[in-house]
Parts: structure tokens; sequence; C-alpha cells
DNA sequence: CTGAAAGCGCTAACAG
DNA sequence: CTGTTAGCGCTTTCAG
């Protein structure tokens, strides 16, 4: 009843060879010549069976997979969910499977996951790396699998990368806050460690100099990701009594912003007049919640189909070189 | 310099047989009886160079490929984003792969990718059907691969699934609200060819008549999944205008209810003392724009351990039988 | 204790 | 125009 049905079978129920099957499924029929009552009696028994080639068999003799890897350290966060849409979106035009991974942060998880899509012969990894080490890449090379990163990368290495242009993005939501009077303006990071987080505090900084504003360390609340939402609420409670005069306050990311709106409602602080708000990346919720709330919104869909075109230029054509694009930020008030 | 490294070469360099090294390699030296020092030699060669056997090999070999299949309408509602990533835990803890694709709520387009992943010899599939017509699930039944259904589900078949008892959940919601004095419930909903919107319509017709209420056509309000956005201001002002007296809504999803807000946030419109609010599923955003609004919560992280369970199960038994499991769900107010 | 050889399902030179 | 054959990299039976 449910035989597996394979070229071979195929072969056997028409009388042919399996080579022959196999040409004129894979469309090269005609230019091979083949007789053209052949190539209907092999389409039209193929499809009245619904075969489909067995793609483990196909990619191991081809040698390609046509799956590419795609890692990224949370898969929850809207933002790498929407990430993973468009890319599976533009992926999947050119029939191309992605294998997703989540390393959770964790750079040891995310070196296991590479060398497991390799294991896994993926034609090619998109990556939005968690390691700061640089390991990643180096294996990643040593592999010699083509790759991107996007939205996280590494300045010295030469690496196909497509990211945003986060100190600018910061610089200019720093000058917006000052053009509209804030005189103090307050930063909350997380995970310093990425290169990303590194240049949104400098681009806050020099926008600071720019303005003549002094650049204090204590205006800077660092938490951490993992903890973020149960430190939040002390962290900004601690630093706005100790410093009541602060006016504006710029999160690095969306989640922080989201955090500490969360914490303003509850303890029923009105916000939005109280302060001058900005933070990276739009998301429905802060659309609602922060009305008059800068954003430094990244094209998010153009990075993604950026970052596929590379991958499938790298693919096809061996030695492409690497490249790396860098997107200006919009900044946009709610 | 980047020779590939397999299992040949390695018996080639070690002057061993392919046997031998993969015997060995897959921890099979010692029950086999191998000489301990050759043992040594190969394990040690063999992580020397960091050897990883090619998996679409070894899947072929093998006849499973340890990967699984994952089939949701969409990445990026933040629901099938948080299952997808309980999944992706809860199947990595048994060193299974996920391969994610997304139906963009086409039932097309969802059965191809059925027919993809059988081709790609996934062990198994997991999946949030769109379809409505059951051709997902013939289909599958065909191929006879294992499979279990989450979320959504067809009452007639005795496949296995996990779903949310999603009737019960609305009428718990409408006696919860008749309990806090509603008198005029209306209904928002979306995607009504979805068993659960019908369950959940279905509780809430008879929750009303549980408390005697009138069940009235033109207190449900009905959006497009694909426009709701769009729809919705619009939709709401009008039915709000026409029934003025209406003291509670429920809404169906939780993107419906925060699209709902957002509209009444617009227009300053007092939501939370003018309307008692229901919905399914909490979120972070909800939590914080709803205070007070009741929510019929699902444990979705039990709900994907138990299906990837049901599907291991499967997996490795052949003969497991269809496995229905229901979740109670639990009110909660926000 | 170790190796030869067949086979998983497909592709693609090379013959004829 | 069609078939033979080797090979992709690994597993596993069977023999020695």
């Amino acid at each position: 009843m449910k035989k597996k049905i394979s070229l071979r079978s195929i072969a056997e129920e028409l009388n042919l060879s399996k080579t022959t099957v196999s040409w004129i499924l894979s469309g090269q029929g005609l230019s091979k010549g083949f007789n053209i009552d052949t190539i209907k009696r092999v389409n039209d028994y193929a499809s009245a069976v619904n075969y489909r080639p067995n793609q483990l068999a196909r990619s191991l003799s081809l040698g390609k997979s046509h799956s590419i890897g795609l890692i990224v350290p949370y898969i929850s966060d809207t933002f790498y969910a929407q990430m993973i849409e468009y890319i599976e979106q533009e992926i999947s035009k050119k029939n191309y499977f992605l294998t997703i991974c989540c390393s959770q942060g964790n750079a040891k998880k995310e070196l296991e996951l590479i060398h497991v899509l390799h294991s896994k012969q993926v034609d090619g990894i998109i990556i939005a790396p968690t390691d700061s080490s640089g390991a990643v890449v180096s294996t990643l090379e040593s592999f010699d699998l083509p790759f991107v990163l996007i939205d996280r990368f590494f300045k010295e290495r030469k690496t196909n990368y497509v990211v945003l242009n986060n100190q600018l993005a910061a610089t200019k939501l720093v000058n917006q806050l000052v053009a509209n009077h804030a005189s103090k303006i307050a930063l909350v990071v997380s995970d310093t460690y990425l290169t990303a987080i590194r240049d949104r505090m400098e681009g806050y900084t020099s926008g600071l100099k720019q303005a003549g504003l002094p650049v204090e360390e204590k205006l800077v609340i660092s938490v951490n990701r993992a903890t973020y939402r149960e430190e939040m609420p002390a962290q900004l409670a601690t630093f706005l009594q100790q410093q009541p005069d602060v006016d504006a306050i710029l999160f690095a990311t969306h989640y922080l912003a989201f955090a500490a709106i969360k914490y303003f409602i509850q303890e029923k602080i009105p916000y939005t007049s109280n302060y001058q708000l900005a933070c990276f990346h739009q998301t429905e919720a802060l659309d609602v919640l922060a009305p008059g709330m800068l954003v430094a919104q990244m094209p998010l869909e153009n990075m993604c189909t950026e970052a596929v075109h590379i991958l499938m230029d790298a693919i096809t054509n061996e030695t492409a070189e690497g490249k790396q694009v860098v997107f200006e930020p919009t900044i946009l008030s709610l």
C-alpha cells in the first residue's frame, strides 16, 4: 500500500533506467533529446504517484543542500522574530530552506550550533552573533562556508555583514533630544559587550559632546539582558531619585524601553510629560505606549533581503568579495 | 589546506578501515571489543581534526534525519514566536533539529510545505494548521509520517493533537464578566473558519445563555486577520456607536485586543473604565496596557513540551496510538 | 579484533 | 535516444 516511491521504483515500473527518469524529471528531457513520448510517460507517472525526490540523497549527490542556517540569540524577541520572517520570505522565493537555531545569548551554544549546521551541510549561514570574541567568524572561515553577519558584527574583520550605523543613530537621537531642549540625558543599556551596543554608547557620548553637555558616567544605567525585567524597577527607581533633574532617557533597545515604561505605568509616573524618551527599533507596543518617543528605525526588511542577496551571491559565486553594508537609520517620532 | 575531513580520510590517515573508525566514533568501540589503543588513537585524531560526520550521508544511511519540521502560520506573531522557542528548546534537548516553515495563513502554501518537509525526510512534523479542510491531515497520514497538531485541530479526526479547551475558556471568561456585572458583552473575532475560533464563539454563546443573556448577532464584530489593523478602527467606531450600552468586550485573540486598545488610546476613550475587557493569551504589551483585563491563559510551554513528547513517542514507537491532549485554561486578571 | 562490501536514493560522466 | 556505472559519505552485515 504505502510502498516508497523512488526513482528506482518509477524506472522499474516504466521499464526504463534510473538515469532516463532522472534526466527527464530534472527537466533535461528535451535538451538531452529524449523521445517525447518517454518524457510524457515519465512525467505523467511521476505526478500521478506524486513523486518527490529524496532531498537527502539529492543533496548528498549534488554537494549542496539548498538550505541555509540562521542563528539568532532569541526567537521570541519581536525584533528577531521579524528578522526571521523576513529572511524566510526572501529565501523561500529562491526555493531555499531555513534551519533556524537559537543561541539563547550563549556564545558556547552558538559555536556548537555552527558546527552542527556545518555538519548538516547547509550551503550558507546568516547569523546575528552573540559571541564577541570573533570565534564564530574564525570557525566559519575555517569551514570556508559562506556566511553573513546581520545586526551585529566585528569591525576589524572584513567579513560579509549587514548592519545599522548604530553610532550615528545614537548621535542623531541625542541631537534631536537636545533640539527638543533636553539638557540631562540618561542612557539605559544592556549587553555592553556587543559592538552594536558599544556603538550606541559612543554615539550617545559624541552627541552629548556636540551639544556641549557633560558626559557623566552616573547617567548610564546598565542592566543584564538575562534579568532586566526584574532589575529594571529597582535600578530605575534609585537612579531617578539620585538624578531628579534628568529630562530625557535614551534606551539602547526596544525591550529596555518597554520595561521602563512598564515600571512608569505601575508607579503612575507621567513619563510622557516628565521625560523625553528615545530608543532603537520600533515596535507595536511602543507605538501606543509612548507617543512622542523618538525612535531610530532600522530598515529591517531591507537588511534581511540584502543579507540574503549577499549570501546567495557568495554561494553561487565562490570568489565573491566580503561585502559590508551599513544602513543609515531613520529617526522618527511616534 | 582545507581538505575535507571525512571518515575515509581519517581511516586512510590512521591506516584503518572506514568500518573500524565508524564503529569507534559511534561509541561502539568497547562493546565491539576493539583494541583500547586503536580506540584512543581514533578518538584523539578525530577530535584533533574536529571531525563531524556528514549528517546528510548519515541520515540517508540511517533512514532518519534527526530533524523535525514545524509549520506555523506566522513567525512574528508573539504567540507563535514563543511557541517556536519552546519547541526548539525542548527538541534541542533531545538533539533534534527544527526546520521551521511559515505558511503565512495560506493553506495551499502549507500543503506544499508538508510535501517539501517530507521530501527532506524529516522524522516528524508539528503543525499549527491553517488549513481547515483537513487536507493537511490526510496528506500527512498518506505519508505515514508522525505528526502532531498544536493549537489548532480537527475535532472529527483522531490524530495526535495538543490544544486548549477553547470553548470552556470562552465560557469561563463570559462567566467572569457576568460575575463582574457585565450585561451586554461584545465579541471580536477573526479567522472564523478556524476551529479554535469557532470554539471560542460557541463558548461565548453558551456563556451568555448560562447567564440568561440574549445572544445577538449584532454583538459580534468579525474582521480579517490579513487586514485587521486597518479595519479595526472603523469597525469598532461604528459598532460602539450603534451599541452604546455594551459594557464588556471579549476578544478572541491577543492581537485583536491589542488593535482595539490602540484605537481606544488614539481616540482617548477611557477603555479601562468604560468596558470590562477579556481576551485569549497573555502578552507583555497587554499586561501594561490593560490592567484588570481578564485573560484566558494557555499553558503554552506545557503544550509545547507535550507536543514534542507525543511526537517523539510516535517516532520511536511506530505503533503509538493517536493521543489527544486538551489543556484547561486558567483565567487571570491582569 | 578488523576489513570488505553492499546499500541508502540520487546525479552525471561515459558508452553505445 | 537510452543504459551502465561510479560515486556522494556514512552504516552495518558478514566474513575472516
